[in-house]
DNA sequence: CCGAATTTAGGTCAATCGTACTAGATATTG
DNA sequence: CAATATCTAGTACGATTGACCTAAATTCGG
């Protein structure tokens, strides 16, 4: 149920090791070229597989598409979610650890070219749809919990919504940032104004809320 | 110089109306179905010609692809120059608009599919990319008045910085909500969010910047 | 109303796409 | 070593793509 498409279970430490260079292969395409010319053809060029042998790991692009998808997911929540926000014990420098931390991946080629392609596709696929909102669900209880840990009497679900925001604004730089992009060398500024401006709605109370 | 691989200009009224139903299929096509099932057929059958005819406007598909987000990045800076802010003379207040404005935007479903697609386009494409920037400086500066108002004494660097950091983040909102979206129903909390968090942003000097 | 400009429709072609198929090479295991 | 599973490569086919071409229909200025 969970492998539909992908038939090949790459049982050999070789076929593991293709199934590796071949995902590789396939991403750096679809950063390079964009999944409009993501050919079954030019991820076997890119691995230097033959098309034959590509087909023998992932028999159709669909399957081939999903398992990259699961690779490029699996890899970025792994980064993330790392033990690096444990190194300070506090709040709010785990919060300024963050910020900077994601908006500091968005400078990356790989972050920058591949998440609007990803979004672009889960757009049009549900399964990547479904992969994406997996993905941020994974980030977001990591926020969370340093927004839980700075204002705890905030409600679990003025929490949930805070995460969210936060996460979405982060996101919105990867138009902008990255690479060869026009606002690149501003990283460091735009991690200080969201420090500023997210830990004055962390902070913030309910009763401040109601009034302006 | 303009309009390099466009040949036809649509001279007659009829062509125009030809190349206006042309343009809106094109949307039709490119939302609903991506970039890559963006096909010189398909967008005939969309607009109901034959694809003679649409090439006739559009002699190839790059030219075709250049006229629809010329179209589209001029609907969408019409739309958000409008003169809806300056009804109100509070500053504060316009802030308040503009965020709910554009977050509002998003709901649409054309925002929600479109704008992914274009920042995919615009990571493979030196038109695209230009494009998307000059539609981005063109709410720039609406946002830049509107914090200058707010806040005199901030520099004009600074006021730059921020109107791109407001921006950003509030675009990083349409991969949650929208059409379709999971988030959708939040966008008045998130509205109220970005509003205190930027104007918090805004209001700062430069002394108050240095601590903390 | 007539001739030129414009618009419409359909057909064709090389290139490329995803996929299927087959046969041989290599590795693994009893 | 034999036999079985795994891997690799090459070819072929039907479908679709963007682009090109021609010819008829329509519109419009004089």
């Amino acid at each position: 149920m969970a492998n539909m498409s992908s038939a090949r279970t790459a049982a050999s430490s070789k076929g593991k090791q293709r199934t590796g260079a071949i995902l590789k292969a396939a991403e750096r395409v679809l950063v390079r070229h964009g999944y409009h010319n993501f050919t079954m053809r030019a991820v076997a060029a890119a691995a230097q597989v033959s098309v034959g042998n590509l087909q023998y790991y992932y028999p159709t692009k669909n399957s081939l598409t999903k398992a990259l998808l699961e690779h490029v997911a699996l890899d970025y929540t792994r980064r993330l979610d790392g033990p690096r926000l444990h190194a300070t014990p506090e709040p709010s420098e785990q919060l300024r650890l963050f910020l900077s931390d994601m908006l500091g991946d968005l400078n990356r080629e790989r972050t920058t070219r591949l998440f609007p392609e990803i979004w672009a596709l889960a757009n049009h696929s549900r399964f990547a749809a479904k992969l994406t909102e997996e993905m941020y669900e994974v980030i977001r209880p990591v926020l969370a919990r340093i927004i839980h840990a700075i204002n705890p009497r905030l409600s679990a679900e003025r929490v949930r919504l805070l995460s969210q925001f936060i996460v979405a604004s982060l996101e919105g730089h990867t138009i902008f940032i990255g690479h060869g992009k026009p606002w690149i060398g501003e990283t460091r500024t735009f991690a200080q104004m969201a420090y500023s401006a997210f830990m004055r709605l962390i902070c913030e109370d309910e009763a401040d809320r109601s009034g302006s």
